[in-house]
DNA sequence: CCAGGTGGCTAATACGATTAGTCAGAATCT
DNA sequence: AGATTCTGACTAATCGTATTAGCCACCTGG
């Protein structure tokens, strides 16, 4: 019996690689423990049990996710911004659907849980967009309340398949994040607003 | 042993009834036997398995939300039938978070499945409500989709107990259901409308 | 009153998660 | 190198939940 060589890092990768493959719900000890060339309990010598695992790739996803909107967003700004971020949004869950459901279906379960720090990147790199927009400090939570729930819910109803007439859903996307952004444009701007802490560990 | 006077409708009744209580996802046949003072494999008589019973309540949920949509957007118009189906939407999601879950969760599995005309049922109130805004047919799609992305969206991240700055939720709900308001009275108008020919079970 | 169908029950099966206990190879130390 | 320790894999066993099989009492319609 010859060591596979796994370890906790390598384990969660495999289980969103998994997941992203045959859908979230499906995923199962047995199956990933298939995919690693090991019997199943091996699996418990670096993973708690499935939903540990099943956060860890949470954790692993919200971090991607947030890298890819940082990217996106990386030296854009106004309605450039919001575009590129939310298009980087769209793509992260079409092409990871298992892990971005297990990062929905994640909880933070304390201070100490590295699912708040990666969720907080995400919020961060938002609020940092919407920053574009020169907005009211109290109008700005709202707006990004708005953005996440408009994102997030087309996201989930894409992967789905709830869209189901035939018009383009990429051209509905387009429509979306431009009535969001003429919408934001439409807002009365903060003429001069106060220096903002740059705390960006907010969660939303 | 007395017969309990079970029947299809009233499991799937009290199956609702228990995942509002227990959540979507703590759903178990035993639990649901329990609560109905019957043994587990009894239910099987009535449903064909957990499933079919989770399909069921799906059905339920969906006509049931349809209903409140109906009822509150009912000799409404414009930004007031705006306010009021999505205020419905939003109750129906916070007092039935379970079943909600459930209609998110199901799948419409073919032509016969009576999940179709329920979510069709829905689909056809938001639809009714926005041609009050007098949109041209291209817009009214993707209108329709970004109005379906944002109320479920912030129903299932409020849910989920994601907006967690202590900025009331209510008044953000308030706010977004503005900013939908104001966004499509500001897109052009059709003036002339063709006659639409009413075919109200369309998917979205 | 009797025949059939229905809805409940108990017993048995299957499958996936998890735990206990064992052992060999890898890493470390002298 | 050789001895010791640690670690990661294995097999075997347990447990919980869904599901199926087969039985039998109750209700219904004739």
């Amino acid at each position: 019996m010859p060591r596979a060589g796994l370890t906790r890092a390598s384990v969660t990768e495999a289980g969103a690689a998994l997941v992203d493959e045959v859908g979230f719900d499906q995923l199962s000890m047995g199956l990933l423990a298939e995919r690693l060339g090991v019997k199943t309990p091996s699996l418990y010598k670096h993973v708690a049990n499935q939903a540990d695992l099943a956060h860890l790739i949470a954790v692993l996803a919200m971090n991607e996710l947030a890298d890819a909107i940082r990217d996106a967003t990386q030296g854009r700004a106004g309605r450039d911004a919001l575009v590129a971020g939310a298009e980087a949004m769209r793509t992260f869950v079409r092409e990871h659907p298992g892990r971005y459901a297990a990062g929905n279906a994640a909880q933070i379960t304390g201070q100490e849980d590295p699912l708040l720090p990666a969720s907080g990147r995400v919020m961060a790199s938002w609020t940092a967009m919407l920053h574009g927009y020169h907005l009211d400090l109290d109008q700005e939570i709202h707006a990004l309340r708005m953005l996440r729930s408009t994102l997030h819910g087309f996201g989930i109803l894409e992967l789905d398949g709830s869209f189901q007439v035939d018009t383009s859903v990429d051209d509905s996307f387009t429509w979306v994040v431009d009535f969001i952004d003429h919408g934001l444009r439409s807002l009365p701007e903060a003429k001069a607003r106060p220096l903002q802490s740059a705390s960006g560990t907010d969660s939303d």
